[in-house]
DNA sequence: CGGATATTCAACCTCATGGTTGAACATAAC
DNA sequence: GTTATGTTCAACCATGAGGTTGAATATCCG
């Protein structure tokens, strides 16, 4: 497993362009020619013949040569990787999900709780400042 | 649905990188200062700021400045975009995996059948790996 | 054979990325 | 105040990505 991370390079990078994503969409329905594949974009075919070069580089998509046309499926499989990957950080949107549902809980509760007690005051605090 | 495109070009782009992953890693643990997180790398100060601002711009992560250190801190939110789109190719690889077993399971059946006699019946549970 | 179709290749352009260096800025410490 | 620390900024460089054009290649069809 020696260049896992070369693995989720190329996977990340070719799905994160919206032409690609576009593309392994209409995969998920059928295998291609490139021409079909470039037809919903206004690109030429080379252009459209380079994404598809990065998406089997990445291991996304199968050619098959058939004559003069070439053509492609999916093979979502390398993307089994990267979802492995983002799910290692579920648990911190999850988590804070939780905590949100804990604390308006908490708010609420203190609310009607509170309807004696003067104070509850807090703050917030500067923000902090914008980059750039 | 609009600019669910931008927001997953970001995402993406900002996993589709070691050094980057590895910082998210970091902080996954705890929230660093930018020269905490620039640290394990072979790299300049001003690199490491860069890339963080690209985690930053994915939303990926916030900054907090404290004085003069940049507190930084995991949001993984947005991740959960990335990770709902990919989900949707999920099928494809449990459903390969499916095919392939099956296709396994039918090769196996037949060798017995042929070497021994008609029972080729109950190996291997079918074990469909429907995760989720 | 010759012409049409499908795709790639090579060269080029522009712009973003990842890296450097050195200066600038803001804040903490003396 | 002066100095040290944490971070960014600006300029620059090299490389790659995404796009174009025009030519080359391979294949099908008449």
């Amino acid at each position: 497993m020696v260049e896992h991370n070369e693995q989720l390079d190329s996977i990340f990078g070719a799905i994160a362009d919206t032409t690609r994503r576009a593309m392994l969409l209409s995969l998920a329905q059928r295998p291609h020619s490139v021409g079909e594949l470039a037809a919903p974009f206004d690109i030429t075919l080379a252009a459209a013949s380079k994404h598809i070069k990065v998406l089997e580089r990445a291991g996304l998509i199968e050619r098959e040569v058939q004559g003069r046309t070439h053509l492609c499926r999916l093979n979502a499989a390398p993307m089994h990787a990267g979802l492995e990957w983002i799910r290692h950080y579920e648990r911190f949107w999850t988590q804070r999900l939780d905590v949100l549902e804990a604390l308006l809980k908490a708010d609420l509760a203190k609310e009607s709780a509170a309807a004696t007690d003067p104070v509850a005051g807090g703050h917030n605090k500067p923000k902090s400042k914008r980059p750039r």
